[in-house]
DNA sequence: CTTCAAATTATTGTTGACAATATTGTTGGC
DNA sequence: GCCAACAATATTGTCAACAATAATTTGAAG
């Protein structure tokens, strides 16, 4: 039934699996990503590995020169400025259409996820803790009710992870992290959709001002 | 130096001339799109076209079944409602994000590409009405200044291209449309962005009312 | 005449080899 | 020693043939 191997899994697997790899810090923007390497790795085809990458490009996690190979693509000050703008747009948006105060099975299945994600913090389990962080995310912002906002909302924030270079395993700010997920949580069991926006937004702003204060010199 | 005559550029002239068959109504939801049978068309090899529809996969154009093939993809009201409230809530934003008035410069620009459109409407050279409506829209939008906000309001355009399934030749809703036009043009030159807005959002709505009133039963 | 299964056809999916291109390394002249 | 031209290598891009899968037709039994 659900079981299919497929290429269209292996393709999904190795974006994935890259993605995962730029927000734990394992991959830096710059680096090169050679076809045949990834096909080792991942013990397929060059072929997949090809979509997979023009996936990413399309998704604009990877910059890919013809005949030169691809890269992880490197988002100078100004981009980073009006990404988090963008993300701000639309994550205030979505907060804004969620119907408050929250259906109980909806706050249920965030609640566990949060858990899981708090769970991962205390076991200093990155990988499940980023898993978490994803997923909580999708799971809120579908609440909007509007899965083309919501998409752009997953895609912007794919992007933001090639953003915070240090901070997706910093301690201190996962803990704030988990602490704010408990607060959007508290605030859709109310009735105010401006006070769940601002939380939302607040909620990002941590990454981007650890940006700026590394290399924001330049506004 | 940009003379490239790659096969990046033959994926992408498969997925514009596609994108310009839907807009113009040569392709209906749910129609079929055989592989080989585009590679005869374009005169290239499956490989490429298979891209191509990879790449209006993604760009949620296409549905792509496994083993089954490809289909130009059916929104229903539902979605259609959804998109068009996405739409109007990313090119609402992006006006307000205009700095006004306008430089005369992209005001020349955007008057010129006006004019072509006009020209277009009156040879009824439907392909040069297309293309001048696209890129008036895409050069305004990216006047805000965030390049995330104008890719996203173009992706936008794109899937709605396949709702409005008689009024791209519309000739009254072209004039209309037209007109509208050089309404934001003059709106530019003032220094209200909550009007430019509203034009902006204005000018979307025919399309949508359009769609109601042939399929709308359902709101 | 209907129905079910086997065979045929149409279409997509995969693979490996080869071609094209860019990068790096090397040689020879000055 | 330095630079240009050439050779070698690494990497990506393309293709045609083959495999796998789904849709269609055929044919025989009830």
């Amino acid at each position: 039934m659900s079981k299919e191997s497929n290429s269209q899994n292996s393709v999904q697997h190795i974006v994935r699996s890259l993605e995962v790899d730029i927000v734990l810090g394992r991959l830096y923007p710059r680096e090169r990503l050679v076809e045949e390497q990834l096909a080792k790795r991942f013990k397929t085809s060059r072929h997949i590995v090809r979509q997979a990458l023009l996936e990413l490009e399309i998704a604009g996690l990877v910059v890919r020169e013809a005949n030169k190979g691809s890269t992880i693509c490197e988002y100078g000050a100004e981009e980073v400025r009006q990404l988090y703008q963008m993300r701000e747009f639309v994550e205030r948006q979505a907060a804004m259409l969620i119907s408050l105060p929250g259906a109980p099975e909806s706050h249920e299945i965030l609640k566990a996820i949060c858990e899981d994600h708090d769970a991962g913090i205390n076991d200093l389990d990155m990988l499940r803790v980023v898993a978490a962080n994803k997923e909580f995310h999708q799971v809120l912002y579908r609440l909007c009710g509007n899965p083309f906002l919501a998409d752009v909302i997953d895609e912007m924030a794919k992007k933001a992870n090639l953003v915070r270079f240090t901070s997706s395993t910093d301690l201190a700010l996962l803990k704030q992290a988990r602490d704010e997920h408990y607060q959007i949580l508290d605030a859709l069991t109310k009735d105010s959709n401006s006070a769940l926006a601002d939380i939302c937004v607040k909620h990002m702003q941590p990454s981007f001002q650890m940006y700026l204060e590394k290399r924001g010199h330049l506004l």
